[in-house]
DNA sequence: TTGTAGGCGTTATCAA
DNA sequence: TTGATAACGCCTACAA
C-alpha cells in the first residue's frame, strides 16, 4: 500500500543518507570520508566501510546539492567566437582533456562573433556558478574580460590576449610566428613583401602587424605602408578584398604574409580572379595551420601553432587559478613552427 | 561595525528573498510571479512590481538552488565521438544556437571515440544531472543507448542512429544521398561503380552501404562484391588503404563512391601514389560535404548534408522531449544533395 | 574521531 | 491570490 508503482524499476537515486544508514554513520561522516579535503579526519575502518559501501550501492554526490552548499560546481564555462572556425575545435578538444582528467566538465558555447550574445552566456554561465572560465573571444580592450576580473571570477584566455594583460593568458608567440614566415621568403630571395593582416582590435591582429614591421626593418627593409593592408575579419571574404587592394595599388610584390589561412585563402582567391598563379607569381604564407591546408592547391605554406596544446595548457592553468586565486597572472606564449609546403617559391627574376 | 570590509566592491549576489523583501512579498510570491508556469497564479500589479524591482535589483535565478529542488539543470549533455572530425563542429553550434534559445546550455564531451570514455563522461553527465541527452556516437547497437533508454532519461541520437529506432533520431537521408551520387555518375557514362564504406557496425556505415547495392540494382547493375571494400573507420588512412586494396584487384572501375568525406581524401592519396588521375582516369565522390572539399585538387564532387539543421533539429526535439517524456520516438531524415565538383567526370573512352 | 544542527536558494504543498 | 513551511542533498562550524 504505501509502495508507490512504478512504470520500470525505478531505481531510486542513492544519496548521502542511503549510505550513512547502511554504514551504521552519520551522513556527515560519509561526506567526509568521500571528500578529498576531509578524508585524513575519519578512522582508517571506518573509511573503508564507507567508501567500499558507497560504490557497492552507486552512490553518486549530487553536484547540485554540494555546489549550492559550497559555491562550487566542477563545472568551466568555455566561450568560443566561432567553433566553425577550425582552430577553435583542436583548442576545445584540448580544454576537455585536461579539464576531464580533474573532474571537471565544460560547458561550451559559441558567440557567434556578437558580443551582445556574449554578455548574455556569461550571464548564464555564472548563474551556474562556474568555477572558472576560458573566454577565446577577447579583444584588445575587453569589457567582458574586465567585468569577470571585477567579479574575481577564475579566468583565464586562450588564443588572443587583452593589453594590459592583466589576466592569464596562453597564446601563440606571434612575433616567432611572423619572422618564421618572413625568414622563408627572404631566404627564396623575395624583397617586396606584401602584408595582409586582421583586425587591429584583436591582439593577433595587432601583434602580427607590429611583428612583420618590426621584423622586416630588423632585416633591413623598411615596411611600406602600401604593402601592409588590415583586414576587418579573419575571414575568407575579407582576405579576398584586402587582397585585391594590394593589387590595386599596382605594386610590384612578390610575396604576401597573410595573417591567418582564411585571409590567405582569400588571397587564392584573389590570385585566381587576377590570373596571376601561386607560387609562380606570388608567393603566399599563412598563420595557424588548420586543417587541410595541406591539400589545397597549392598547399599553403604556414606557420603552425600548438592548438591542442594552447587548450590544454589553458585548462590547467585554469584549474591551478581555482584552487588559489592569488596566483599571479602569466602570459605563457607558445612556440609555432614553419610548414613550407607549396604556396611559396622563389621570386621571378 | 557590521559592514565587513571587502577587498573589492563585492557585488553580494541578490537572491530571491532580497527581491521579495523589497517588493514587500513572501519569497513565494517572487518564485510565482518569475516561473512562467505559475506567473498566472498571481495577480497582474504585483507581478509587474516584483518584475520590476527584480530586473532592476539584478536577480538572476540560481540555477543550483532551483534545480536541486526541481530536479531540473536546464543543461543538456552533449557527447560528441570527435570534435576534430570537421562534420562535428556545425552540428554541435546548431545543437547550442537552438538550446539557447531556449534558456538550456550545453555541456560538451568528446569521447575520442572511446567507449570506456564513454561511459564515465555519460555518468558524470547524469551525475550532473542533465535534463538530456544528445548522442553522436551510437553505433548500431549501443549499450551506453540502452542504458540510457532505461533510465529513462530524455535522449535524442544525430548523425548515427540504432538498429532498434527506439529513440528520437536526426539523421541524414543516407540512400538519398547515396543514390545521388550513383545517379550523377551513371549519367556522366560510368558503368563499373566501386564502393568505399565505412564500419558496417555504424547504421552510416551500413546504411550507406546497402544503399550502394540497392540502388545499383534499381539501375539494373548487379553489385560487384570485388568492387565493394568496408573500411574499419571514417578516416582518411582507412580510405587510402580501402582503395588500394580496391585497385589490388585488378578490376576494371572507372569511379568511387566513397561514405564519407575523409575516406574519398584518402582515395585521393592512394590515387595519387599509383599515378593515376582524377577525375581523368577514376572519379570519386565524397559523402557530408565537409569544409574546404571545395579548396581540395580536385574539388570534391560530394554529397551535401544539412549539419546545422540537423543539430537544431535534435535539441528542438529533444527539447519537446524534456517537456513531454511520453513522447513517441521518431526518426527524422533530412535531405541531402549533390554537389558537382571537380573530381567527377566523364570516363575515358 | 564522530555526531548535531543549520542553512545554501528555490519551489511544492498546504493553509489562509 | 498570497503566505507559511518544509524539503531538495550536501557541507561545515561546533559540540561531544
Amino acid at each position: 500500500m504505501d509502495s508507490k508503482p512504478k512504470r520500470v524499476m525505478a531505481k531510486k537515486k542513492v544519496n548521502i543518507k542511503d549510505v550513512a544508514a547502511k554504514a551504521g554513520v552519520h551522513p556527515s561522516t560519509v561526506s567526509r570520508v568521500l571528500n578529498p579535503d576531509t578524508a585524513s579526519m575519519v578512522s582508517r575502518p571506518v573509511a573503508e566501510r564507507v567508501t567500499s559501501i558507497a560504490s557497492e550501492m552507486g552512490y553518486k554526490r549530487s553536484p547540485m546539492a554540494s555546489g549550492l552548499r559550497t559555491g562550487r560546481s566542477y563545472t568551466v564555462g568555455v566561450l568560443i567566437p566561432d567553433l566553425t572556425n577550425p582552430i577553435f575545435p583542436p583548442i576545445v578538444r584540448g580544454i576537455e582533456r585536461s579539464l576531464g582528467e580533474r573532474g571537471y566538465i565544460a560547458i561550451l558555447a559559441d558567440s557567434d562573433n556578437n558580443k551582445k550574445d556574449e554578455h548574455a552566456i556569461l550571464d548564464s554561465m555564472k548563474s551556474r556558478h562556474v568555477d572558472g572560465l576560458i573566454l577565446a573571444t577577447a579583444h584588445r580592450k575587453d569589457l567582458a574580460v574586465n567585468t569577470c576580473i571585477d567579479e574575481q571570477i577564475p579566468l583565464v584566455l586562450v588564443n588572443r590576449s587583452i593589453d594590459s594583460h592583466a589576466v592569464t593568458e596562453v597564446i601563440n608567440d606571434d612575433e616567432k610566428g611572423i619572422s618564421l614566415a618572413i625568414e622563408h621568403l627572404l631566404e627564396l630571395g623575395h624583397r617586396s613583401i606584401a602584408y595582409l593582416g586582421g583586425p587591429p582590435d584583436t591582439s593577433t591582429g595587432r601583434d602580427r602587424h607590429q611583428a612583420f614591421k618590426k621584423i622586416m626593418r630588423a632585416h633591413g627593409l623598411e615596411p611600406d605602408p602600401e604593402l601592409i593592408v588590415n583586414c576587418a575579419a579573419f575571414t575568407e571574404p575579407e582576405g579576398h578584398l584586402g587582397f585585391l587592394s594590394l593589387l590595386k595599388k599596382h605594386r610590384h610584390f612578390s610575396a604576401v604574409v597573410a595573417a591567418n589561412d582564411l585571409l590567405a585563402l582569400g588571397c587564392f582567391d584573389a590570385l585566381q580572379e587576377s590570373e596571376l598563379r601561386c607560387p609562380q607569381d606570388i608567393s603566399v604564407t599563412g598563420f595557424n595551420d588548420t586543417p587541410f591546408m595541406d591539400r589545397l592547391s597549392p598547399p599553403l605554406t604556414t606557420v603552425q601553432i600548438p592548438l591542442d596544446e594552447m587548450g590544454a595548457k589553458a585548462a590547467q592553468l585554469l584549474l591551478n587559478l581555482i584552487r588559489d586565486p592569488q596566483i599571479d597572472s602569466e602570459t605563457i606564449k607558445l612556440k609555432p613552427k614553419l610548414v613550407v609546403r607549396g604556396s611559396t617559391a622563389k621570386p621571378r627574376t
